[in-house]
DNA sequence: CTTGTTGCAAACTTTTTGCATACAC
DNA sequence: GTGTATGCAAAAAGTTTGCAACAAG
């Protein structure tokens, strides 16, 4: 399991570099990561790593299938390890915490979409936005309040 | 309903303009823009319409709750009218179909995860990507198959 | 008139690309 | 040695901001 990335790189004519190990370490230690945050991780080890290596990087480690990304705010993806097993995600708009969710939440959904929509949800990449129920829908936007009109 | 936008913005201690009328009509038009496309759009009836006035414009607007906006692409977010009854959205990451679903369909998943993890999901944001059944989860990613090593 | 709005231009953030060099195999 | 991968620098794409002029109420 620990080689199984390198098996699965050199199975598919990739090359091992030391920055794609390091880049697949930081994804796997730092959870949910943005490619800017997995940079910084991987600089703290090797200063040269250059972003441009990361983008390419984090692009052929999803296409082996060793990491995913999903989209937790508005802004940047972030990259998470697939050794955590397979989960989406509840993002809340208020306080941005993030929970994880096992599949088996939402087979019914899946199994719906697939009779009535002929769709097959990818859950790994489903993130779903909302509010935790004591945060209030309220104050949904964090601390921006542009126009305070009565 | 048609003076449903007047009433918001007046109510809300905005200002009617003719930007914001033209701007919330192309989104209406376009059903899921994303801000360049809403922009091309207004200018087809006026030239000297900036694109900053557009992202202003479109930010005013679902802050009223006139729009919302989704992420149905990995790049820009696309923005829709609200008059078209709340739905969410499946987009197939292969020929990239988006439908609008029903929200009833995840009523059962919205119930479940209100209980299970005190949470409120945001149903007109939701977008749950994946594939068509006939699509094929192989050529997930359009026609890029960059290493092709056997 | 008063103050929200707009246009413009420039800055910013995030991601991508071309190319010469370096290194994995 | 051969060709992939990297670093670098510049470009592209998307979005934001400061500010003076403009216009809605």
């Amino acid at each position: 399991m620990t080689d199984d990335w390198r098996v699965k790189l050199r199975g598919s004519g990739y090359r091992l570099t030391p920055q794609r190990e390091l880049i697949l370490r930081a994804v796997e230690e730092l959870g949910h990561a943005t490619p800017d945050e997995v940079h910084a991780r991987v600089r703290e080890q090797s200063e040269a790593v250059n972003v441009s290596t990361v983008y390419r990087t984090l692009e052929v480690l999803e296409e082996l299938g060793l990491i995913r990304h999903a989209h937790l705010s508005d802004r940047a993806p972030t990259y998470h390890s697939v050794t955590d097993h397979e989960h989406f995600h509840l993002v809340c708009r208020n306080c941005h915490r993030v929970t994880s969710v096992d599949p088996d939440v939402i087979t019914l959904l899946s199994d719906r979409l697939r009779t009535d929509h002929d769709f097959v949800l990818d859950v790994g990449h489903l993130t779903i936005f909302g509010h935790c129920a004591d945060c209030g829908p309220a104050a949904a936007d964090e601390t921006k309040e542009k126009h305070s009109h009565a």
